[in-house]
Formats: structure tokens, sequence, C-alpha cells
DNA sequence: CGGGAGCTTGATGGACCTCAATCCCTGTGG
DNA sequence: CCACAGGGATTGAGGTCCATCAAGCTCCCG
């Protein structure tokens, strides 16, 4: 695989088409791996002057926590998924990351960032596009935990993690490895954790998915989609390079 | 009130302060005001092709339909917000929007938006920075329909609508206009429109704040915040000026 | 063999939803 | 000036979905 940002890269191939001197670039200013073992907290909430990182193997899930104990989890990162950009612009981190599974990262700086957007702009686009996909799925979450119900809920996330997963190339077919307990799953779907349970037995009952040794099996991918409302997003947008500068890559896309 | 956008400059100076020409070029880029009866969609949902628009006084909603005729609302935007800033990336929008009042907003193209990129880097940045904060505040709304209880997230929904409203000018001491209805709040925070009365009217007894004639009376913001568990954004970054390039806006963020 | 992490199942209760009805206010038209 | 309609707020009764409490299970590892 080659240098420079690996997944990330293989994902913002499905938007635009990366130069060589774009993936030098992206490779050049990632540090040096720095390796998480699982469990270890990476960026606290409300810790100030953050850098951005790139998830480069392992999970994780971005969280923030109340005042009684309890967990909501935003996001799982999975290899490829950036962390922190927004807390980049707002002066601290809103919410907490932490690793899931043994984890590698690497730092970008935010100096690094700003010369990305100056110098490099598809690669800026490409980046602003990562964040609105990243926001489009948060939305997505909102609706399932505002309006979903449980079991809708939780066949919506695994769709949804099916996906993106495919995208980076880490699901086959209609299975792929999954690194989380039902207490995670249930901190993330607003749910207990006993409901989980009951939930994922009825998807089993159903013959629709299995969640078993940290694999998921879809046995009824149609099913499944009518079950939870799910629509896949929209394919990438390979964006046709005529010359390299940011206006015209944001043109594009709106054609 | 000087031409240049107006609220959303006016929020957008709590972040960075803007100069003359960066001032002339927000007003020059902005359509002409379209006005919007009550009711009008202005965006639909999978609507391809989108432009950003800045709302310039009015209320509206943004949201997502469910299958089974549910809705989620991911937030309400208020004059000096901007709509759609999402969708310009994503093909097409993944979203709804709707006036709820009477409303004027300013249309600004996309080719105009990469322009701005280009060449008002502290534009850009400020944008991106507006743009991280309804983010933040989407995170937010997550958690608490992921894990408040109905009187909790009631409460930290009005305390963010009252921090919002302050930084532009539209509320004064405890109590802000407010022209939502008992339906639309309740599709914001996915609750029936009959338990959001019961919740309210419990606000009421307590003494903590009253909503009526589309008025809201904070009578208790200590307790509120308690209740809510709400904590107030940072207050804005004024970024300090040297000169006038990204990289040392993004820069300065940083530290 | 013991212990711990995670999964599973049952019983009970509560938060919130649904259905149904009434009330209030405002605008409208005869 | 009053009748009426309609949007919105309010209240009650009953039911459901999901949380909580409590226990036992399985598997892995020391």
């Amino acid at each position: 695989m080659r240098s420079g940002g690996s997944l990330l890269v293989k994902k913002m191939a499905a938007f635009v088409k990366l130069s060589e001197p774009e993936l030098a670039f992206m490779a050049e200013v990632q540090s040096r791996p720095i390796h998480l073992p699982r469990g270890r907290e990476l960026v606290h909430e409300g810790q100030p002057g953050q850098s951005a990182y790139i998830l480069q193997s392992g999970w994780g899930c971005s969280f923030k926590l109340l005042p009684d104990g309890g967990r909501q989890i935003i996001t799982f990162p999975v290899p490829g998924d950036c962390l922190g950009l927004r807390s980049m612009l707002l002066r601290t981190s809103d919410h907490a990351f932490s690793a899931l599974t043994d984890a590698v990262v690497t730092r970008i700086e935010s100096a690094h960032m700003s010369k990305m957007f100056a110098d490099y702009p598809y690669l800026g686009a490409a980046i602003l596009w990562a964040m609105s996909r990243d926001e489009a799925m948060l939305v997505e979450h909102l609706v399932s935990v505002g309006r979903r119900s449980a079991i809708e809920r939780t066949a919506h996330f695994f769709l949804e993690l099916y996906d993106r997963l495919s995208l980076i190339g880490l699901a086959h077919k209609e299975h792929f490895s999954c690194p989380l307990n039902q207490y995670v799953i249930a901190d993330a779907l607003g749910l207990s954790t006993i409901h989980v349970n009951r939930v994922l037995r009825q998807l089993r009952d159903k013959k629709l998915m299995t969640f078993k040794a940290q694999k998921i099996i879809i046995h009824d991918l149609l099913a499944m989609k009518e079950l939870a409302g799910y629509e896949s997003p929209e394919a990438g947008i390979v964006v046709a390079r005529e010359n390299s500068n940011f206006e015209a890559s944001l043109q594009q896309l709106s054609h």
C-alpha cells in the first residue's frame, strides 16, 4: 500500500482522483505512526489546542459524557477516518476520543492543514467533502435516535457500518468483522445494553443478520434496508480535473 | 445596519474581525433578497445541485422525513445562520428546509463560495468556524435525544436557543420571542406533542421557564442549566490579524 | 479452579406514546 | 355582533416500548 494516507486516500479517491504531488504531500504532513493501546483516550473533552488525526488502523469511538455518568457515543471512527477536524477550529474539543481496539493514528498539525487549503485546493475540497459526509452521517444518527424504534435503529446502524467498511474495502460480501460489544452499541444507539441484546436476538430470529464472535453477517440485505428505512449514500463523484484550483473543484461539484 | 450580510457578519465578528474589503465581498456575493412565505419549502430532500443560503430574517427548520410519516427536525435556523453549506459538497441535499415564519434569504453561488476560500482566506476560516459551531450543536442535539430525559432535553433546547439568539442580539435579559409551536418542538426533541406540553407545564410549575404567546421567559437561568446539564459554548475567539492569509488564521486558532 | 468480561433471560416498573376529548384564542364571514 | 371554524394548547385514560433490577450463563485466561 503506497505511502500517503493509505485508507484515507482510498476513501478520498471516491470523491476526486489525487495527483502524485498531492499524494506526496499527504504522506509528508503526517506524523510518524502513534500507537494507542485499546482503551486509551487520545483526546479528552474540553482539551484545548487540538490537532487533527487520521486513524490508520483499529476502531475507536468519539463520545460525550453526562453529569449522571451516562455516555452518548457520537460515531465509531474506522480506519481512514479523520478525527478532531472540528476541534481545530473551535478552541477546545467538544468531545472525547477513545480507542476501542489497539489502534494507530497519525497526527496532522493545523499549520499543515492550512498549507493544504492554500497550496493543494483539491485536497482541501476533498477534506471538506469528507467532513460533509461525516456530518451527513451524524444527521442520520440523530434521525435514528430521535424517530426510529430500537430495532429499526439497530438495523440502520449496521447497514451504515457495512457501507462505510465497504468503501475502504473492509467488508466482503455481506459480512464484516466488528470489534464492538453490546455496551458500546447501546451507548451509541441511546438504548440499554439489555435491550440491544434483545434487539439483536430479534434480528437473528427474523433471519436478517447475526452478530457473533465479533463478526457481522447480513443474511438479508434487502429486508434489512426495508426494515430500517435505509438509503445508501450517493456514490462518490469523481471530479474530472482540468486545472488544479479550488474554485474549479467546487464549481464542478455543483454541476 | 450595514450592507454585507448583517447578522451573519455580526455572528462571524465574534470569531474574527472582518476588514472593509471582506465586508464588501460578503455584500457583493449575495443575491438580492428572496422572500419566503411561511410554510414554503426552499430545499427538498434529495434535491440536486444546491447553493448555500443565508437566512436574513424569520425562522425555519431543516428536517428529514421518514417512510412512516415521522419527521426529525435537525435544527431551527435563525437569522444570521447559513443553510445548505453541506449540500454544496455532497451532490444532493440530504435534508429539507422549510420556513416556519415568513422569511428572507439570500443565495450564494458555489462559484462565489470557492472564490471566497481562494481570495479571502479569513472569510473562509470564519465560514469553517461557523460550520464547526453548527456541527457542535448537532452533536449536543444528539446527546440530548439519546441520553437526556424529556425535561432535561427540553430545558437544554431552550437554553441553547437563548444563547444562539443572544449572540445575534435577539434575546434580551432572560426572555426572547420564539415562533415555534409544540408540534415542531416535539419533532425536534424526538417526543410527542402531548408530552412536550406536559414537560412545558412541569418547567412552569417548577418556576424555571414559561412559554406562552410565542414568548419564552426564563425565570431561573441557573436552575435551568443545573437541570439540563447545560454548558455555554466557548466565547468567540477574536483572532488578531497580522496578515491576511489562511494559514496564519488557522495557526492562530490553534494557540 | 476461580475470576472477569461479555452475553442472555426473566420480572417489574416507569417514561413516554396513542387515542380521545375539551378548551382557548383568533380570524372570518354572514 | 355573533356564529363558526380552525390552529393550537391542555388534560385524562390506557397501553407499549424500553429501562432497571436481578440472576445465571458462557467463554477465555491466569
